[in-house]
DNA sequence: GTCTATAACCGGATAGAC
DNA sequence: GTCTATCCGGTTATAGAC
């Protein structure tokens, strides 16, 4: 995906301790299985081990703790997707790269970025920003999938059903790291990866390693 | 997917008018985009169009509309999982007549049938019947894709990895369908259980239609 | 940077009239 | 069957001490 001089900005990376830290990871946990507007403030400290009121001093107020993840979430993933969309080559092993890429990730940050994109959410004043990041990101998807129809690599298909299957095997996958049910990443990420190029009509094999 | 003379019992075809109807179609869809937790009864009611009060004559508490909806998600699905799983012949061909029968419920119901099994929820105390449901259905899908791998229609692969593929693809489609993207249901229910059964590594064309 | 105390608000649910 | 009025517990956020 990246050559390994230009590895991806890693947003995630940079602040991996301390208390912010804890509270990112303890909110994305929960939101993940609870929603997020179904977690409270309080069992986010509690979970970090601090009072309520603490967490303001990290953060303004829960809404930029969940902008905070919708970041992580959003920003190396859409810059990794315009480079998967710019590329040449064949668009099916440039989509399969770009998978593999994104559920290595989700493998190895210690946040669970699901519950996060809901429509509710992209939809609410003041988060147009993360709405914009999220409808480019599914456009490039879509543009991938075009361009290897137009390469012969997929049949003709309805883009829109697909990007739609493409993102939520996406979730499928952070659900099942989540769930502590992964025992060998790298597998697993490169199983979605040809989950979903076969799924779309693709042949993995056809695709160079 | 079933004789014509045994359809399978339609529980939600039975309440197909109504205010306690209108109560759950209006929940459901609420569920969906905010979340069961995220939803208040007062928003349920002000879609209804009537006051908050007046939802607990027809529901003991909030919690019971969310059960109503898991009978209505569950056990049709439960059901046809299981008559998939004791019939003869090709698995595959058996889980691909199963998922078009699935995914065409979801274009047809007026219920939207996402954000009602949250991890969170299946836990509640109370809802174990619930939790049961859920896994065993679950149990199902592992089974086919099992027999599917045992007939070298599959190849190896991680059965709970692939059943986890198998259940978000249902939810891709449930959000397709809730999103009013929806142009051609049949053909788009057939397109989701293809992409599922190429996704597993099966062929999509040694399926008899 | 973390705490206690508390303000202001919103949630589900009940009582009882009509 | 639907309403108004209301109780009570939980929620976000602030004030201010240490």
């Amino acid at each position: 995906m990246f050559d390994s001089d230009t590895p991806p900005p890693s947003t995630w990376r940079t602040a991996a301790s301390g208390t912010k830290h804890d509270i990112l990871v303890a909110a994305s946990q929960l939101f993940w299985k609870q929603g997020y507007k179904g977690t409270s403030t309080r069992e986010i400290a509690a979970q970090v081990g601090i009072q309520q009121p603490s967490l303001f001093h990290f953060f303004a107020n829960k809404a930029a703790i969940l902008q905070a993840l919708l970041a992580i979430s959003l920003e190396d993933t859409l810059l990794a997707s315009d480079t998967a969309v710019a590329r040449s080559g064949s668009p099916a092993a440039r989509l399969h790269e770009y998978l593999v890429w994104d559920l290595t990730e989700i493998h190895q940050m210690p946040y669970v970025l699901a519950g996060i994109h809901s429509v509710d959410i992209l939809t609410t004043p003041g988060f147009e920003v993360w709405a914009d990041k999220s409808r480019r990101l599914y456009t490039n998807l879509r543009t991938l999938i075009a361009q290897g129809v137009a390469a012969g690599e997929f049949p003709e298909q309805n883009l829109r059903l697909s990007q739609e299957q493409v993102a939520w095997q996406v979730l499928a996958h952070i659900s099942f790291h989540a769930e502590g049910l992964s025992t060998d990443p790298p597998a697993e990420a490169r199983a979605g990866a040809d989950f979903i190029i076969r799924g779309l009509g693709g042949s993995v094999s056809a695709i160079s390693q």
